[in-house]
DNA sequence: TAGTTTTGCGCAAACGATTGCATACAAAGC
DNA sequence: GCTTTGTATGCAATCGTTTGCGCAAAACTA
């Protein structure tokens, strides 16, 4: 492993002083120095196979030109196309990504915005913040954070999320149009600002339709996964049996309140209509095929960055508080009128 | 946003030189001195709130604790266990992870070699790496470097692969034994370690069980993705009409075949047996359920990543050229003995 | 031609930590 | 009581850059 070269080996090669070759190799300052001496030392930086050295840089600039991703889980599969979103802006502008995993444990959160501060990143994309996220809260006054899918409410720190409420919204008048009119709720979990926002959207739509919550018909997954959807699924339907549709907070709840409609001896959609949120991949494979709400995921992470990238450039900069991104809505066939 | 404080800080007001405190704080130079001042140093420190530079340090010790994960797209289902793998590791041992995506492009990749040498990470995993990857080669003799997932044959890198081998003459096994004859191979990218070795596989099976392999009944896909493995597939049936299995390279080529067979009007498994090879999520729900090859994502990364860790704290430390992590079948429902 | 401005580059201090070496003081050996 | 040996801490260089300031030479100005 041969030693690094530096400016200032290039500098003794060329014969001038460090502080010119650094100039020469800045594209701004560069403009101070002769365009002899630019040339001539730029060449011999490239025939040394001079790399910057970043970690200088850094030290120098208090700007490391990285920034902390946090995220629950890159295993789940709405957060990658989240990520490539991300990074889709923050790599051409050149920035690195510091990817974190805190499986939703809000010590864990705590713990990366330390080591990711440690580490001097010039900001923080945190699609992991919880509805009430005090860490995120305490530690926005350190430096730039723009939540993604998620948001921390009421905390002033910008954020990406989907249209949620109108998501929901249509979703709730599709089934209505369809005829239903006992319809359940498997809602996500009730400290994440999805599971909220969702619920909260279920019951005001069906409130302004003038459609009856029957008691026991909403229930809320402990987490965004099919085995918790099955479970809760199986709680709806002890409490309201007559229920014609269930409106699951996401696809994979969804896919769990699938097992359990199927081990009830029960069919999807002639017994009971479902849907989804998210549009995971491979959804439109799964019979019957679940109707959901597609979300631009990658849009969100890519619009967060912009955001972010905004932020960093000049901390007082006014960003929109809340940017929502449109949804839409995909029928398959897991909804159908009700039997009756 | 406060200034930071640092170590001179706590010098100052705790009276003693920066280097006192530098020691302090340290574990194992913290023996050097006194008990007393280590302990008053400390709990200064934690009451001013000093938060350590790591860039400060990375560039003293040339050692950022940082490692570069190179991946040809987080979007693909197969990567993002192999990075949680990785990281499983990694941030216990107090590494952060710079996550980089190619898209496959070798352009890409040996530009992102660069950008990860400039900050100084003091090693690599390359998931992105190509089966002849002068790129990665170059590089590894100025970093350790592991690959996973894939290798870059006969490089000298080390790597951590599936039994790709093992789990083609296990399918290959299951095929014929359930009486199959005539058996395709819709190949992976023949740039792609995986691609070549499974294909390799696949025919010295075929030729060590005495089976005939017809010709064009082998087509490689351009890419692991749908669409390439339906287009194959459309060339293997065209050319190969009596086949009665096709052995996929991967899961993602596999549904694209199921859509092929589909819109030819046949069926599977009536018509034609299918098999897959990762065993990605959902896969068991979509019909008729895919026989595959499950594959230990999660631990390639994760050994990957201890393998690194040798080699970054001891570069001369002997490490196995390639670790092969066993497979197993997963038998569902799209092999069945052929008709007649 | 003398004074003034501009141009081009060097000097040296910083960024925040670590670490080999020097040093002061105390304890211990004789 | 004087050397010897630790023991605990300070000193200063260093890692690779950037950048404000200064200064000489060149280029104008009148």
């Amino acid at each position: 492993m041969k030693k690094n070269i530096t400016i200032r080996d290039v500098a003794r090669e060329t014969g001038v002083h460090v502080s010119t070759v650094s100039r020469a190799l800045s594209t701004e300052a560069s403009s101070s120095l002769s365009k002899k001496v630019v040339e001539q030392i730029r060449s011999k930086a490239m025939e040394m196979g001079y790399r910057p050295n970043r970690v200088a840089l850094g030290l120098r600039t208090k700007k490391t030109m990285s920034v902390g991703v946090i995220i629950p889980d890159i295993g789940n599969t709405i957060f990658p196309p989240i990520v490539r979103g991300v990074e889709s802006v923050l790599e051409p502008a050149g920035y690195a990504s510091i990817l974190v995993n805190t499986d939703s444990d809000p010590e864990k959160e705590k713990q990366f915005f330390q080591v990711l501060l440690e580490r001097g990143v010039d900001g923080i994309i945190d699609a992991a913040v919880t509805s009430n996220d005090p860490t995120a809260v305490s530690f926005s006054s350190e430096l730039p954070i723009v939540t993604a899918n998620r948001m921390a409410v009421g905390s002033g720190i910008p954020a990406v999320v989907n249209d949620d409420k109108g998501g929901i919204y249509s979703m709730v008048d599709l089934l209505v149009n369809a005829g239903h009119k006992k319809i359940g709720h498997l809602a996500g979990p009730s400290h994440l600002y999805t599971g909220i926002a969702r619920q909260e959207a279920f019951s005001s739509s069906m409130q302004e339709r003038g459609m009856e919550i029957q008691k026991g018909s909403i229930v809320s997954a402990d987490a965004y996964s099919e085995p918790a959807g099955k479970e809760a699924t199986n709680k709806i339907l002890d409490a309201c049996p007559n229920l014609t549709a269930i409106l699951c907070a996401n696809d994979r709840l969804a896919i769990g309140a699938l097992d359990a409609i199927h081990s009830r001896g029960l069919k999807c959609p002639e017994d009971v209509s479902l849907t989804g949120f998210n549009d995971i991949p491979l959804l439109d494979r799964i019979p019957p095929g679940l109707t959901t709400v597609k979300i631009l995921q990658f849009d969100v992470g890519r619009i967060a960055a912009e955001i972010l990238i905004k932020k960093m450039k000049e901390k007082s900069v006014p960003v929109p508080e809340t940017t929502i991104m449109p949804v839409s809505i995909i029928e398959r066939g897991s909804v159908q009128s009700p039997k009756e």
